[in-house]
DNA sequence: GATCCGTGGTG
DNA sequence: TCACCAAGGAT
């Protein structure tokens, strides 16, 4: 017997940890020098943030939460309009109305329960983020299945069956490499992975430490994971309107829990609500067009024209007059804080 | 399972 | 450039 072959199989884990340990990102919310773990707080707030979003754009936000808000305790107590303002321009609103519920039953519970199983009765926390908080929190063995990690498994794997079919074998494989121990660690250390290195076009596959397991290596690996063709988006018309008075302008604050719901934003024709705006105006009087501006949502794009009210009458109905020189306060999602910049011809 | 829900970066 | 996509969840 040589030396060599006493030593342990390398394993899928056990390569990926080492990779970790030498190249992992330093990241606000995760674990510093000297600290034994990540705190819950700062782990649920950037995972909520962190779905479907970039790393580059969550960064400001959580910088500012954890300014204003440190605990979870505190975020409990904040008013839903500061939240809602605060979330203002990093999209999928419902995401900040669920934070402020969660942050209320974490209250009511006296801190984060460590359970996969009751973090996902938390709303906003589904089965990816209840895992990635019991692995990264609380050092729970869960396996953590996101997007990178579907692409680097069924790299890994060469899974053929497309997407989302494709997620219990991925799960199964997932499972079969999560180490029982530091499985927070490598849930992080495959994200690290997957938006690094095993990335969706032109993985650098010289740099992986996984290429000795990889099955996708010597095929070409963008081929996985296999995704059907997605749709094409509609194109909808609507328009707001720019109503200002002596300084200030009229703004509403939007209904429910469909497209911006509880974000403020200016009086429109119910774009969201049809396929198009209803054509009609909420004032009398003379309307001057302001131009358009263009938007991409997730499933159509919106040609929204900005008419600007040229009389002296008031709104009715639910809204309020908010000072110009405040506008960047005011927490407009990004559509109508382009709107705004039209109305006032800021380029 | 299919659809809805934002935004900014990128190759 | 522009189609594609990013640490998904709720219904």
């Amino acid at each position: 017997m040589t030396a060599s072959s006493n030593a342990a199989k390398p394993t899928v884990s056990g390569v990926l940890l080492d990779w970790y340990d030498r190249h992992a990102r330093d990241l606000p919310w995760r674990a510093q020098p000297g600290e034994p773990a990540a705190d819950p707080y700062r782990v649920w707030l950037s995972e909520i943030m962190l779905q479907q979003t970039t790393v580059a754009a969550v960064k400001p936000y959580f910088a500012r939460f954890t300014e204003v808000w440190p605990t979870v305790e505190a975020l409990a107590e904040a008013s839903e309009e500061d939240v809602m303002a605060a979330w203002a321009g990093l999209g999928y609103y419902s995401r900040a109305r669920n934070l402020l519920m969660a942050a209320k039953a974490v209250g009511d519970l006296g801190g984060f329960p460590e359970t996969e199983a009751e973090l996902r009765r938390l709303p906003g926390v589904g089965e990816y983020t209840a895992a990635a908080i019991a692995a990264i929190a609380f050092g729970r063995r869960a396996v953590v299945v996101d997007a990178n990690v579907e692409r680097v498994v069924s790299r890994l794997f060469a899974i053929e069956e497309p997407l989302p079919k494709a997620r219990r074998a991925i799960r199964a494989h997932a499972d079969a490499i999560t180490p029982d121990r530091r499985a927070g660690d490598f849930a992080q250390a495959m994200m690290d992975l997957g938006s690094q290195v095993c990335t969706t076009r032109a993985p650098q596959c010289l740099l992986c430490p996984l290429a000795r397991f990889c099955e996708a290596r010597t095929q070409e690996p963008e081929r996985f994971p296999v995704k059907p063709p997605r749709k094409a988006k509609p194109l909808r018309k609507g328009r707001a309107f720019w109503i200002e008075r002596e300084g200030t302008v009229w703004l509403v604050r939007r209904e429910g829990s469909g497209m911006l719901g509880g974000m403020r934003s200016l009086p429109d024709d119910g774009w969201s609500a049809r396929s198009d705006g209803s054509g009609e105006l909420p004032l009398a009087g003379e309307w001057e067009n302001a131009g358009s501006v263009f938007h991409v949502f997730t499933h159509f794009a919106l040609e929204l024209t900005v008419l600007r009210h040229g009389g002296a009458e008031h709104p009715t109905g639910e809204g309020e007059w908010w000072p110009l020189d405040d506008l960047g306060k005011a927490g407009l999602p990004t559509l109508f804080a382009k709107a705004a910049r039209r109305a006032r011809q800021i380029t």
